[in-house]
DNA sequence: CTGTTAGCGCTTTCAA
DNA sequence: TTGAAAGCGCTAACAG
């Protein structure tokens, strides 16, 4: 706003803004004397250079996009705090996009920032379906880099959990704890990450020769009063001895399911749940848990966009795959 | 990017790039038979303004910034969520900052903010100490509403909560309760929302005839091991029957602290937290909840801001506030 | 209602 | 090592 410009930097200092502008941007055909005469001055009056004119002439924004469903979901905010993290460190600025898993917002979002608001994008997709072309439209006009939620079609670079292995892996443990009829509630199943999780239940049960009865998976009906009917119906009808959620916001309502049956967790059912909250261990009475490295996801994904924007990322498009951590409890609350 | 521009458009419609700003920008002196044309190709040919070339002309960024201390703090991510919708509503873009609590970072944020990459702040400051010149700087040269954390001695526009009351209700509640010795876990104490919230605890003891006890006041330590030790001498040395946590992250170590001791909560000791997790009600055995109006503030003070962006807020600059809910909490849980 | 023209504040040739 | 000059893509006077 009202501040001072280069133009008038460089009359001060009886200078053109030529070489005020390379002196502050630190060019090596800029004499030491006269660098630091800028640079002073600079600072003295706290000059901050246009961004707009600095982009408009440079094509650089010194901005990136992130591109999530929910900024309220734990997973989605650990990782903001890891891009941002990283976007500071290189003096970038960060801007949010909430899609509500709304797939058309999510391209229009995208369409928007083509016209050079940002250097590059970080997304975790809404959905996977119909919208191949149009990521790949994108793509060809601005880095992008997925995470967690990627879309498996494309050829990009992404970085995800071991989505098919910490599910493996979990079901395993409810098995090994005595478990018999292992129930699923289902979420994300038009993404990857959803079905990956969901093949992961689906072989362990196999490998552990349970044969997989679909009347034991159940869908997220993205409502916290249906998930509830459909949770109640579930446990009264199948009575399953242990349950696995394939989100952080099935688990609530499976509670209250719980609390309303009088059934006693762990005796009566067993849980493991993904979930990024702090405070899951005080979830009564013990809350087995796949947490993912949201916080270091968001950290890898910002530092490849970087690497790209700062043309050192020669790697093929590759998907790089963090592990989640099961932590299991078997206590009886307090 | 490798976008189409207003010339170009301008050319192949035979206007004038004029013509074609102003049609595109639905100007009342435009026909609209030669809107619609122009329209019309735009959407054809994707046409998208290039936001660096618009904001050096006209200085609107159509950005506004939010610089809160955590995004995953609920309610921080629930305040941007709030935000972001109205910001959306608006067309606007929003940058996200974490100060991580760091004044100096913000201010540096504050003072890179005025080069005219935005429009306008929302802010949740870190501290209120020694940073009052430097808010004035800023705000005479940028809007900026202040939201839940304010500076009180700064004469602008602020949404907060009812801090005193709600904590005043709360004490009243454990007193209610039979609670003689109520701790209090203090935090943000630099700040007015720290103060009014212990202003509140220490009147409503002295309505109720309770002698203020300082040694069951413990400072946040801003260290998880460290509050733990706080807590856990607090518990042992004071045993109070009563506890009040300022902020919600100062609940889970006190959580610990009563497994270890082998307290039964509300048997030995009862709690009510400052709250914005959704999963507080499983959180064992029973904790009531001083729960702020997060995504609520976020749209206020967003409203607030496009309101004095379009010249369209004639208030003086006045505090709003909004009511917290407390939600009292009596079983033992599961 | 439409066009002409100037210029926002920078960066970047090109020339010195 | 520095300067002069052009121009990024748009908007806003001003003129017609």
């Amino acid at each position: 706003m009202g501040n001072i410009n280069l133009k008038e930097l460089a009359l001060a200092l009886n200078l053109s803004t030529a070489t005020v502008s390379r002196a502050l941007r630190d060019s090596h055909e800029i004499s030491p004397e006269t660098k630091k005469k800028v640079l002073e001055l600079a600072k003295q009056l706290n000059y901050e250079p246009n961004p707009a004119a600095s982009n408009l002439r440079s094509h650089k924004t010194k901005t990136i996009a992130v591109i999530i469903p929910e900024v309220t979901n734990n997973f989605f905010s650990q990782a903001i705090n890891g891009i941002e993290e990283i976007a500071r460190r290189h003096d970038y600025h960060v801007l949010i996009y909430q899609t509500h898993e709304n797939s058309d917002l999510e391209m229009a979002f995208m369409r928007r920032l083509l016209s050079g608001r940002v250097d590059g994008i970080l997304i975790s997709v809404a959905s996977e379906t119909n919208n191949d072309q149009n990521f790949k439209d994108i793509i060809n006009q601005l880095p992008v880099v997925f995470f967690d939620r990627v879309n498996e079609d494309i050829d990009a670079v992404k970085v995800t959990t071991d989505d098919y292995e910490s599910t493996y892996n979990a079901t395993c443990h409810l098995i090994e704890g005595g478990c018999k009829k292992i129930a699923y509630l289902m979420a994300l199943n038009n993404l990857s990450t959803g079905k990956k999780r969901f093949a992961g239940y689906c072989a362990a049960l196999n490998d552990n020769g349970i044969i997989k009865n679909d009347a034991l998976v159940v869908n997220d009906a993205n409502n916290e009063d249906e998930n509830y009917a459909l949770i109640k119906k579930l446990l009264i009808d199948k009575k399953p001895d242990g349950i696995i959620t394939s989100i952080e916001n099935l688990a609530l309502p499976f509670y209250y399911v719980c609390k309303d049956l009088n059934l006693n967790i762990p005796r009566d059912i067993k849980i493991i749940s993904f979930s990024n909250l702090k405070t899951a261990p005080l979830l009564n009475p013990s809350l087995s848990t796949i947490t993912q490295p949201a916080f270091e996801m968001g950290k890898e994904a910002a530092g490849i966009l970087f690497k790209i924007l700062n043309k050192k990322y020669f790697e093929p498009n590759e998907t790089l795959v963090l592990k989640s951590t099961i932590i299991k409890r078997e206590s009886t609350g307090f």
